[in-house]
DNA sequence: TACTCTAGCGCG
DNA sequence: AAAGCGCGCTAGAGTA
């Protein structure tokens, strides 16, 4: 079989051992073929993991016969002209199963590229069934990739065992064609049912999407329902929907899904019904409690937790493929979700904290979203195209100037790109010999604004200005133009987006619209309705204080101070520094000259704000604390404080002075440091911590032995996870009580921002709800129902107007005030002019 | 042609 | 010895 002076490919001139195919095992009805003869077994761990499942002495065979260069994989190429001997073995062996382990295999039988894609998904070839899987390889760089592995070869026995590809017996699912079957099927919807959609996009607002089936599932049985699709029976979809919907509301139904804020949404959007009312438990939002730090997808989900084969049809067949193929597809996403369900709800039980995470906060949560989504936020679209043009206008300018500096560079390309971080490290290190300050995680010179703000050349100014201008229009014009719809952007929130139990947002992402308000503040109300924003003010820093008992932050807090100013007036004041702007400060507010430290006392007493309006300057130092209060909190080395002060503030701290400042922080807040330990104990003793909700943030590297980057890493997110987590739970307690106290036609919730809600407001129903909300965030209902409570008092802030141009409430209502005066007497002058003409104002 | 990675940067 | 945490989006460049 073997052709010891086969010159196929360039291998074989630098190969050891030429077409190195071993003999033996011939009779075998199990093959395994890996990448290069190395990988055929001789180091012993493929055949330990074949023989944990029961596979022993299979035929071994490799997709290249000649071993590459270390280092190098086989190319495409070689891989084609090895293929004759995978095929002569194959013909000789004549076995009915093979475990493809790798690219390199899967290419070599199929042509096809992409193992992630193939992976775990048996397929039949002539008469031969294949089993994709990793190349065990990977596992020596990363060990997580074992259990997959395993997975796959636990299925390969199963398909021996059986001798064909897993099938799920106890799926029988109707395709609901009739009305008769759909009337057996309405008979049927009570109690806990599984509900899920087929669409044929990912956006509900794009046009000429379509819902294309509905997946109904109880114990034993699965309904899919045509929609509209072409192959649907129903000429009026909309009544079959109405008649389950009735059917729902009617028997109460319990709603099962998996990421069910994509199907309720989509059923809000294409139908108007409201089923996420209905919603009872989802899958995804269950397992990402249950383990926050793997995906959550449903497949994967179906075959680790119930051994489960795989289902998955291409992406055609998915959006708009043959019925019956969809309905296949359809019926085990379905059956699948009720399954999980029950293993789901029994591990809940388990762990009764993070149970009620889910019921109380999480399942709300998805009902609220669907809301939300479906409200989108507001766009003043005029205003959108004025700021076009004008980060059109910047973008030239800095081009601008941009081309004079580089006017002597000589022989400067015409077609450089400004936006390309290897051009300009070019530009900057190699032609213009400008020294290299510092270099990017992969070793290349950086062009970061850090290094741009300390480079003396003129360029570096205009550079920045560029980016700047170019990414706020690529991020927020031309990003945000794709979701447009009408005025309304509708970013999707993901519950399960992070660890620590914040959402996330995305398409557009809502979450990370720049401060200074130029692009936020095109985010307004429409007419007829105000935007506001409310937040949980320094809401991190009082959980942080609640969990460590910080006498000192509590006492801040409960005197209805402002920790960042404390932080900041005690690290003054141990230097004795800016004692003209202390002295100039104290005697505004004593109204006569005081000593240092009297005024100190004095401008703590006062809070930042009124010493803001006093001496502008100290708003910068409230922010250089606040970032520093953070950075000290969540476990930030003086190192890091010297980068830090350096880059947003231009001041080179040295050593010991960086020292210092982490020493008088913890001086400042010695509890901090206790806690910290607590934190960090509990993850390396227990492996996990929990928040004050009962979340858990499972941290399996902190049970690490060694005190290795990794174990630290886990101990500082011991610290972090439980305070951001929560932060976020409080935020969403509130947006829930507020959708509960006030119908859409009253207030639209539009998002929330980690610490904060955005909503909109009937104009009328402005200052009753300002002072609600505000109200809410105190003492969140749900608190006292959930049993927790903190002796740490919580406050919001609210402001009305334009994003990031909001005000408070009086100064709105002033501002109304002087409106309306101006409105009556315009009003007053368009009457007479109107009596004059014959013409009636509508009221 | 389509996907993945890197650098850089926006937010809390 | 080495040390804030958590995200998403874009362009450019590399890879299959």
């Amino acid at each position: 079989m073997r052709d010891s002076n086969c010159t196929r490919c360039r291998l074989s001139a630098g190969c050891a051992k030429v077409c190195d195919i071993l003999r033996g095992q011939e009779r075998s009805e199990i093959m395994v073929i890996g990448e290069t003869p190395d990988a055929r077994g001789n180091n012993g761990r493929i055949r330990a993991l074949l023989s944990r499942h029961g596979i022993h002495n299979p035929y071994f065979a490799s997709a290249v016969n000649c071993e590459p260069p270390r280092g190098k994989k086989p190319t495409e190429a070689q891989i084609k002209s090895c293929r004759l001997y995978v095929f002569k073995q194959i013909r000789k062996i004549k076995p009915k199963f093979v475990l493809l382990m790798g690219n390199a295999a899967i290419f070599s039988i199929k042509s096809m590229k992409g193992i992630n894609k193939a992976r775990g998904r048996p397929f039949e070839h002539r008469g031969i069934i294949y089993l994709p899987t990793w190349t065990p390889g990977y596992i020596f760089y990363d060990p997580a990739t074992e259990a997959t592995i395993d997975r796959d070869i636990k299925l390969f026995a199963d398909i021996i065992a059986a001798g064909e590809i897993p099938r799920e017996k106890k799926l029988h699912y109707t395709l609901v064609d009739t009305k008769k079957k759909l009337m057996r099927m309405l008979a049927k919807l009570r109690g806990e049912v599984a509900f899920d959609i087929e669409t044929t996009g990912l956006f509900p607002w794009q046009r000429h999407s379509r819902v294309t089936a509905l997946v109904f599932a109880i114990r034993g049985k699965q309904w899919v329902i045509p929609g509209h699709h072409r192959e649907s029976p129903w000429y009026d979809f909309e009544e079959v929907v109405a008649m389950i919907d009735r059917r729902i509301r009617k028997r109460n139904v319990r709603l099962i899904t998996h990421n069910g804020k994509f199907d309720y949404l989509w059923m809000k959007v294409h139908f108007n019904v409201d089923w996420q009312k209905f919603a009872y438990f989802d899958t995804m939002i269950a397992h990402y409690l249950l383990d926050e730090n793997s995906n959550h997808g449903l497949k994967r989900l179906a075959q680790v937790y119930l051994g489960a084969p795989d289902w998955d049809v291409d992406r055609e067949t998915k959006v708009d493929g043959p019925m019956k193929e969809l309905s296949f597809y359809a019926a085990h996403d379905g059956y699948y979700t009720l399954q999980l369900k029950h293993v789901f709800a029994m591990m809940l039980r388990n762990e009764p904290g993070v149970r009620q995470v889910f019921h109380r906060i999480m399942m709300p949560v998805v009902r609220l979203f669907v809301q939300i989504e479906f409200n989108g936020v507001y766009v003043d679209v005029s205003q959108f195209k004025k700021a076009e043009l004008e980060l059109d206008r910047r973008i030239i300018e800095a081009e601008k100037k941009l081309a004079e500096c580089t006017a002597k560079v000589k022989d400067f390309p015409e077609d450089f790109n400004w936006g390309s971080p290897p051009q300009v490290a070019d530009l900057l290190y190699n032609r213009l010999k400008l020294p290299v300050v510092e270099r990017t995680e992969k070793g290349n010179p950086s062009v970061s604004e850090s290094v741009l703000m300390r480079t003396d050349h003129p360029l570096a100014r205009a550079l920045i200005e560029f980016r700047g201008a170019k990414q706020q229009r690529s991020f927020f014009i031309e990003g945000w133009k794709p979701y447009l719809v009408n005025s309304w952007l509708h970013p999707s929130f993901k519950l399960h987006g992070t660890v620590t139990g914040r959402l996330s947002c995305e398409n557009p992402n809502l979450q990370q619209v720049p401060r200074d308000g130029f692009i936020r503040s095109l985010i307004t109300a429409p007419p007829g309705w105000e935007f506001i924003e409310a937040d949980l003010s320094q809401i991190e820093l009082r959980i942080a204080a609640e969990l460590a008992r910080s006498k000192s932050l509590i006492k801040v807090f409960t005197s209805g101070g402002d920790a960042h100013w404390l932080t900041a007036l005690t690290e003054i004041q141990r230097g004795r520094g800016k004692k003209k702007e202390v002295l100039f400060t104290g005697k505004a507010l004593a109204g006569k000259p005081v000593k240092y430290n009297e005024a100190i006392r004095l401008m703590l007493k006062a809070g930042p704000d009124a010493c803001i309006d006093i001496l502008p300057a100290w708003k910068e130092l409230r922010k250089k604390a606040k970032a520093v209060n953070f950075g000290y909190l969540y476990g930030m080395w003086w190192k890091k404080f010297k980068i830090y002060a350096r880059d947003n503030y231009g001041v080179d701290v040295d050593d010991e002075q960086a020292q210092e400042s982490r020493t008088n922080f913890f001086e400042l807040y010695p509890e901090l440091e206790s806690w910290h330990r607590r934190q960090k104990n509990t993850a390396r003793t227990q492996g996990y911590v929990t928040s004050l909700s009962g979340r858990r943030r499972r941290l399996p590297h902190a049970l690490l032995s060694e005190d290795t980057p990794q174990r630290r890493e886990a101990e500082r997110q011991a610290i972090n996870s439980p305070v951001q987590g929560f932060a976020n739970e409080l935020n969403l307690m509130v947006a829930i009580q507020m959708s509960e106290e006030y119908g859409i036609d009253k207030v639209r919730l539009c998002g929330t921002v980690h610490d904060s809600i955005i909503f909109l407001v009937k104009k009328k129903y402005v200052p009753q709800v300002y002072r609600r909300v505000l109200q809410i965030m105190r003492r969140p209902k749900l608190m006292d129902e959930l049993n927790i409570h903190m002796k740490v008092p919580i406050e919001g802030e609210a402001k009305i107007g334009p994003w990031s141009k909001g005000v408070t409430l009086e100064r709105w209502q002033s501002q109304q005030a002087s409106k309306v005066v101006t409105f009556s007497s315009l009003a007053k002058r368009a009457s007479s002019r109107s009596q004059r003409s014959g013409l009636q104002i509508a009221a």
